[in-house]
DNA sequence: TAAGTTAGTCCAATATCTGGACTGAGTCGA
DNA sequence: TCGACTCAGTCCAGATATTGGACTAACTTA
């Protein structure tokens, strides 16, 4: 299966998969929610090449993640925006950039640290059950298919674990 | 710039990014949270090429990620499971599923519902801030870096807003 | 004994990504 | 008015990654 066919699986990962799953998108969005908005400045920022900087951007725009907006009139110029759909990334960022953290970082600590104005403190994400309202633990959560579909075969597996 | 030398940048998506930043290995890390387990289960569900699919695997493996384990004595079969660095990824994941639920479902609603067995609603997560416990919103996020690094050059920008 | 299961590897064709040069419209300073 | 600079790309040929399909290898099951 081709990479292109895979929105056409009955699977929410296969369709995002599309959009973000990339070397760069992920790198580029992140960048996006610091502030950054111009060509050059992602270009110089990440080192990736303008050709496949150039691809990204437009598919971001074509998924309705990122718009353009002018922002000077001579020259004409314009800077990339979150959409508000893109805005809608923002959870899955924080939980990539909160697990890199974790991961990787060197011993004086992650490299950008990002604070919630609202209580002024230093934080991570936690994710939370939008109906109980506590924090969900991976073993408290039970996937079902909304309904049989034969495009999405079945297989053997038993309940959640992991290897200790 | 290379992929491969993504890492060193003073960046945590961009260290991130080199485990997970392909087409693939998004989609087979949500079927690793749905308890699937094997390579040829993996192949059947997904259509990857049986290459790409060994290739990433390892990586994931190399990565932590995922360890295998012995489910079989004769002949030897081995199985993917989740390390507990693997398993921190659910924020993650959880929050890449939702918005594809959100932005690509077609009339019937999500393929794949998710019951949180606590409460036993069916949910979607909701990214709180680990210090305050309130839903964290992108407005609220200010973000800076732990000291000035050359590698790393400031551009200009703004605070963070987004395209109405 | 033949067919099936499982987890891969190997291959050549195709698709994508790379850095670097280049374009083009306009600005800025002297 | 000239020359250097800014910015947002495009174009190219070489390098790298992904593809589907055939194949291997060890063992089980009918």
């Amino acid at each position: 299966m081709r990479w292109e066919d895979l929105p056409e699986q009955q699977c929410s990962m296969a369709r995002t998969s599309v959009v973000l799953g990339d070397r760069w998108t992920l790198v580029i969005l992140s960048d996006v929610f610091l502030g950054v908005r111009r060509f050059d400045d992602f270009q110089k920022r990440l080192g990736i090449s303008r050709t496949t900087l150039a691809n990204r951007l437009r598919l971001l725009e074509e998924h309705g993640v990122l718009t353009q907006r002018q922002y000077e009139d001579r020259p004409p110029r314009f800077e990339y925006r979150l959409t508000e759909k893109g805005l809608g990334l923002y959870p899955a960022i924080i939980a990539l950039l909160d697990w890199g953290d974790e991961h990787y970082s060197d011993e004086a600590g992650p490299p950008i640290l990002r604070r919630h104005k609202t209580c002024g403190h230093d934080f991570h994400g936690v994710m939370h059950c939008s109906e109980c309202g506590e924090a969900v633990n991976p073993r408290d959560v039970e996937a079902r298919k909304r309904e049989p579909d034969d495009r999405f075969p079945e297989v053997k597996r038993g309940p959640l674990t992991y290897a200790s």
